[in-house]
Formats: structure tokens, C-alpha cells, sequence
RNA sequence: GUGGACGUAGCUUAAUGGUAAAGCUCCCGGUUGUGGUCCGGGCGAUCUGCGGGUUCGAAUCCCGUCGUCCACCCCA
């Protein structure tokens, strides 16, 4: 049989059997935020083009090569979100949730999208669950964020994990700090490559992504004039959060390279890998800006986001051993026509008493029916022949241990009850 | 966006110019109504992602395309 369709490139079918980690994942999280009284928020899987460019930043990747943008037919752009701050920011300023007790604290879970070259780890779907929290400019709450995106891992069972951190200073100490920066670079430009060169006078943060062998040296040299550069209330608010990190035994390393792709970033800067190296798998920031920016009364911010994809694929690296997924407690065996018709009312009792009942009414043979009982790693069959109808009774078999009893109807929930805890 | 490898039944692989194999899975059976192991049998590739070309003849060679993976880039 020829396949016809494919999914489209960078996208994937998550089948049943790969359902335990999602679960795992996502009970896990929702209750890590939930105890820590972040409220859940759904916002539009898309919003209009503009948001995007003008919270994440016209000349970042993000926005100048990876955006799912399109025109609806009312002759709006619109785009798929590549991430999940500025819809949430959007909402923020919308709802006037300025004006609930601050700060406010939300959680979402969800796809972004991104046009990007596919590669191991990398999709152009993919479910990035993340946070935010509006009102709160103590650098307390930095380390807090940080702590508790680092809750999440720790109890979904990641080991060996590490917090790069960075501060690239507020808003006000970014001009003097990015003048230094173009005074260094501007210095060392004749070892420089041409998009360096570009960016430089476009975005001259964004050197600092640049992996071009021939400006590593000065790339290196450069992560340090960005810190050196730090007003005096940058740097104090940055060594506030590694002290409270310090003192919440969070394991953190400094990262003066570390500027993130997205333009709206001010101070605490992170991102979360496996120490032994691989892919980030989690990152965020304080954005103090990008309420006003977007309009919106001036908020400080704060918030990270998780790459579930590539943690659930370090969790599978790790071998971490996630909760089954049960997909039924007992099978219901049935042979001749009296005893299908009476494996119905069964089948409608067990699910009334909350069992999880498996059966294959279709077949007929007993042999058959118990192979698929098996198959399933379904651990009590009840098998149910002409015999029992007349009897009024069941037969209630442990697969596991291969012992099995008759029961009379009327004892079978009380039976079951003693071989299912 | 750049460079490279790869693409055979649901899955893992074999066959490298001569009319597509195997294991697993799945289905059926191994005497009267009992699974997992074992044994026997069967279904399963409208033919080797798709389209074109070379050839008497292609899964095997060439081109294109789609997809996967790797490196770069970027990030989640």
C-alpha cells in the first residue's frame, strides 16, 4: 500500500505507546505551577504578523527566517506563534489584567511553530510549555522562576542538568553598554565576518550569536565588555539573583556569551542543558520593556519556557522510568451469544464501579479474546461462557499468576476488589 | 539558509544491473471453554518514498522532488 500523504516536514504523529511521557509531563507541570499559584492561560495558537516583529525583533532569526506567516482571507497577516511570551503579553495588556493584584502569574502549554531546518531535537512543531509573571522587579523573583522551572525537571526525574545565566543590563544602561560593545567591535572589525559586520550597526547584540570561526576571539573578548559595561543597578540586580540562586542551591554557570534569540530580553537571561552537553531544553528572561512596548501600562516581567520535545527525549536518554499508562484493569472474555449479550451488562457494570474494561467482542474464540487480553498487559480477565449465564456467575482469572475462580455475580465487584487494589 | 548521508512489507533488516528475502508484529490453528513460552500455517511490498531518465533488463546507475538523519546556523 502506497502512502499518499506524509506529514508535512518537521512535524510528528505522537502515537498511544509514546503517550506516558506527555502525561508525565504534563500532570507534573501543571502541578508545579499550580502549587505555585500560577494560573493557567490558552491564548490564540496565532496572532497578527506584527505582534511578533515587534516584540521578538525584526532582525532576530526568529522573525526574519522562521515564522509561519500567511494571509487570512480577510487580507490580515497573521502567524503561527514561534514562541509563547508575546501572545501572553498581548493578553496581559488586552484583558487589563494590569489592574489584578500584581504580580500576575500565569502558566500556558502549548505548539509553536517555526520554519526551520529539521534535525534531531529540532521541529517545525513542537509543544513549548512555559511561564509568565507580570508586576515583580525584585531580582527574589528571578531566582524563583529559575528555581522553579528547575522543580519541574527535577521532578519529572532530569538529572546532571545546568542553568546558564547571563545578564545583558536593563534598558537604560543599554545604550552606553552597546556603544562600549560597537567601540570593541568596531576595534576588532577587520577580523570580523560580513553578517557580524551588518549586525554590528543593525543589532550589535546579536554578534554575540555569531558561531563564524574567525570571530570567536573577538566574540569571546566582547561577552566580557558586555558585563564590564553593566550600570551599577544591572549589576547589582544580577548579583542579587545568583545570590538568592546560591542560596537556593540552584547550580547555575556564568555565560557572558549567552543573549538569547529574542530581542525583548532585559537582565536575567537563561537557558537549561544536560551538563554532559546537547541542546538547550529550556530558556527565558526578564523582558521589562515589552508590556510598555506593546502598549500596555510599564511591567516589569519575567518568564521561561520549556522545550517539552527535547526533554522528553532527554528523559528517554536518561532512561527515566515514567508511570505505565493503564489502559484497562480487566478483560472481559465472552463465548456464545447468551454469554456477548450478558458480557455487555458486565462490561456496563465494571465501568459504572470506575474499572477500566478491555474486551474484543468480535472475536469468538477463547483463545483469541485472551491473547489480546495478554497483549494489552490487562491483569484480570473475566471469563464468561454459556456455563456462568446459567450459573449466574463469572470466572474472574488472574493472568499474572494464572489462578482463577468462579464468582457469582452478585460477589463479582466485591471479588474483584481483593485481586485489584 | 549551507554541506553531507540515507529512504526496501506495520517494525528491523537482506538482496548492489537480471523478474524482491528473512525475523518480529498481525491473523488462524495445535481435539471438547483458557493467554503469555513453544510448534504449524496464513495475510502482508498494486513492487523497493514519489516522478522522470539510462539499459534488452534497475531496489541497485543518473537527474529531479518529497522526507529522515548528521554537521553548520539557530535555538526549544
Amino acid at each position: 500500500m502506497g502512502v499518499k500523504f506524509q506529514k508535512p516536514r518537521g512535524t510528528q504523529d505522537i502515537l498511544p505507546s509514546e503517550q506516558k511521557y506527555w502525561y508525565w509531563t504534563e500532570d507534573n507541570f501543571r502541578s508545579v505551577m499550580l502549587s505555585a499559584g500560577f494560573g493557567r492561560i490558552i491564548t490564540p495558537t496565532f496572532e497578527n504578523t506584527d505582534l511578533f516583529v515587534r516584540s521578538v525583533g525584526e532582525d532576530t532569526d526568529i522573525v526574519s527566517k522562521e515564522m509561519y506567516t500567511f494571509t487570512d482571507r480577510g487580507g490580515n497577516s497573521l502567524t503561527l506563534r514561534p514562541e509563547g511570551t508575546a501572545g501572553v503579553v498581548r493578553a496581559y495588556i488586552e484583558n487589563g489584567m494590569h489592574k489584578e493584584p500584581q504580580p500576575v502569574k500565569v502558566f500556558y502549554w502549548g505548539p509553536v511553530f517555526r520554519y526551520d531546518r529539521p534535525q534531531a531535537g529540532r521541529y517545525r512543531e513542537f509543544c513549548q510549555p512555559g511561564l509568565e509573571m507580570f508586576g515583580e522587579q525584585d531580582p527574589i523573583v528571578d531566582a524563583q522562576v529559575i528555581a522553579l522551572m528547575m522543580k519541574f525537571y527535577r521532578k519529572i526525574g532530569l538529572k546532571d542538568l545546568v542553568v546558564k545565566i547571563n545578564s545583558i543590563g536593563d534598558i537604560k544602561g543599554r545604550a552606553k553598554m552597546q556603544k562600549a560593545l560597537v567601540d570593541f567591535l568596531s576595534a576588532h572589525r577587520r577580523t570580523l565576518c560580513a553578517e557580524c559586520k551588518r549586525r554590528m550597526i543593525q543589532n550589535p547584540m546579536r554578534v554575540l550569536d555569531c558561531k563564524e570561526k574567525k570571530c570567536q576571539p573577538v566574540i569571546e573578548e566582547a561577552g566580557g565588555v558586555l558585563i564590564d559595561n553593566l550600570n551599577t543597578a544591572s549589576k547589582e540586580h544580577f548579583t542579587k539573583v545568583l545570590e538568592y540562586l546560591d542560596d537556593m542551591g540552584v547550580e547555575y554557570e556564568l555565560d557572558h556569551r549567552l543573549v538569547r534569540g529574542l530581542d525583548y530580553y532585559t537582565h536575567t537571561v537563561f537557558e537549561v542543558v544536560a551538563k554532559n552537553g546537547g541542546l538547550s531544553i529550556g530558556g527565558g528572561g526578564r523582558y521589562d520593556e515589552l508590556v510598555k512596548m506593546l502598549g500596555g501600562p510599564a511591567t516589569p516581567a519575567i518568564g521561561f519556557g520549556v522545550g517539552l520535545d527535547r526533554t522528553i527525549d532527554l528523559l528517554k536518554k536518561q532512561n527515566v522510568a515514567v508511570p505505565e499508562v493503564v489502559f484497562s484493569d480487566v478483560f472481559i472474555v465472552q463465548l456464545g451469544d447468551e454469554a456477548k449479550k450478558k458480557a455487555i451488562r458486565v462490561i456496563d457494570q465494571l465501568d459504572e464501579a470506575g474499572y477500566r474494561v478491555a474486551h474484543a467482542l468480535g472475536r469468538s474464540s477463547i483463545k483469541s479474546q485472551l491473547r489480546v487480553a495478554n497483549r494489552l498487559g490487562t491483569k484480570i480477565a473475566i471469563i464468561i461462557g454459556e456455563r456462568e449465564v446459567h450459573d449466574k456467575s463469572v470466572i474472574i482469572r488472574d493472568l499474572s499468576d494464572s489462578t482463577q475462580e468462579s464468582v457469582l455475580d452478585r460477589d463479582l465487584i466485591k471479588m474483584l476488589k481483593k485481586r485489584i487494589q
